[in-house]
DNA sequence: GAAAAAATCCCTAAAATTGGGGATGCGGCC
DNA sequence: GGCCGCATCCCCAATTTTAGGGATTTTTTC
């Protein structure tokens, strides 16, 4: 059974060629071609394609938001996002919204009908900037709370780094392999840090640091 | 100029074979071979691989703090983690560490293959059911705004209440005495929250509420 | 009224944290 | 040289927290 396709594009042009290459590929139907997203949210919706190739920019309105509605209605079709764009928000906006995957337009034919088969073997096809803006944002979890460190200056730095490690959540252990020191250290510097704010367990001092 | 792996695995069937797939394959060249974290440790940052295999299951530590340490003293070296585990936790863990891919033992040696080249490439390579969850947290975490607390608006009235207070930094046994209840209750009602929060400690989940 | 959810309490065991002692180097400063 | 702050590590003991099992009563929900 082949894998049946929408595609959501206003570009004549690259709607027509991503047209073609999906009536080339042996494994794909085409199932709905829409210009924008009144007709995309109407039309859809009755095709039921497995896949769906989503511009964002559409001439009246935004394919994150017609992703969230399409995903609504079929939450067992795919959406990949098909852009020029990739600033971070965007990419964020369109998972949040459902998309399963996202895919620049300077990817090659290739890249994309893979990335339409890869959807179907519940992959999640991503072009590699992409991914990295992903998982880079796992990686940096909380780099906010900067300025105003009320009256914690007195701590040295080493005491701050590990105050902040504490903020994260990080167990000792957790500390002290980041750090390459050992639990005893970390114990040390807690008890200074402790001791300096005033409070008396780990707890209080991460919130003394978030407040 | 042939891509250099570095292994870190401590079953030894499957470190052979590895091994053996990575011989045989002409464009990648073994760096190194490890058994456990004190080994990695040590001969890993020396022999400067370009991609490390990660085994997160060692006799004498976690694949996880492994990676951490060594992303610290390699920036420039790729992790990709290798293993039978796919806890939502364990991924996340991992890729906050500083992982760029996490495959799942279950792979196939192209897989395998294919994964470490993606990595070169600057693409993350990712079993399926990995991005999935990777994006799925993606999909939930990501709406933070103070009002709409989605995970914890399933506590319970007491939950709530409680996490309240630990919010303020009671210890339990405070807090037991504050509501007229016993330490073991304060301990039940803190299980519940732990696990509905996806936390594992008392600073996590105030981590969390005050986020 | 039966089923489900919430709240309460209990036990045990392992792990982590806290709070007291120290001790050792290292670098700045007077 | 001597002093002091900083970072590192160690020992020990008491306490707290985490995590696994339950069990019971009340309240809510269907």
């Amino acid at each position: 059974m082949p894998i049946s396709v929408a595609i959501v594009e206003d570009n004549s042009d690259l709607a027509e060629e991503i047209t073609q290459i999906i009536a080339d590929a042996p494994d794909l139907r085409l199932a709905c071609c829409c210009r924008n997203m009144r007709n995309a949210l109407s039309r859809i919706p009755a095709a039921a394609p497995d896949v769906v190739i989503m511009d964002i920019n559409l001439p009246d309105g935004s394919g994150i938001e017609a992703t969230a509605r399409l995903k609504q209605q079929l939450p067992g079709s795919e959406v990949m996002i098909f852009t020029i764009y990739e600033d971070s928000d965007e990419i964020f906006q369109a998972l949040e919204a459902g998309a399963s995957g996202y895919l620049l337009k300077r990817a090659s034919t290739d890249e994309l009908l893979h990335s339409i088969r890869d959807l179907m073997d519940g992959n999640v096809p991503m072009t590699g900037e992409v991914a990295r803006k992903v998982i880079h944002s796992f990686q940096k979890k909380r780099p906010c709370a900067p300025s105003a460190n009320t009256a914690a200056d007195k701590l040295t730095p080493r005491e701050t780094d590990i105050l902040e490690l504490l903020a994260k959540g990080f167990p000792s252990k957790e500390i002290a392999s980041l750090r390459c020191i050992s639990v005893q250290t970390v114990n040390s510097h807690l008890k200074s840090i402790y001791d300096k704010l005033h409070v008396h367990s780990r707890t209080e001092a991460v919130i003394k640091y978030l407040g």
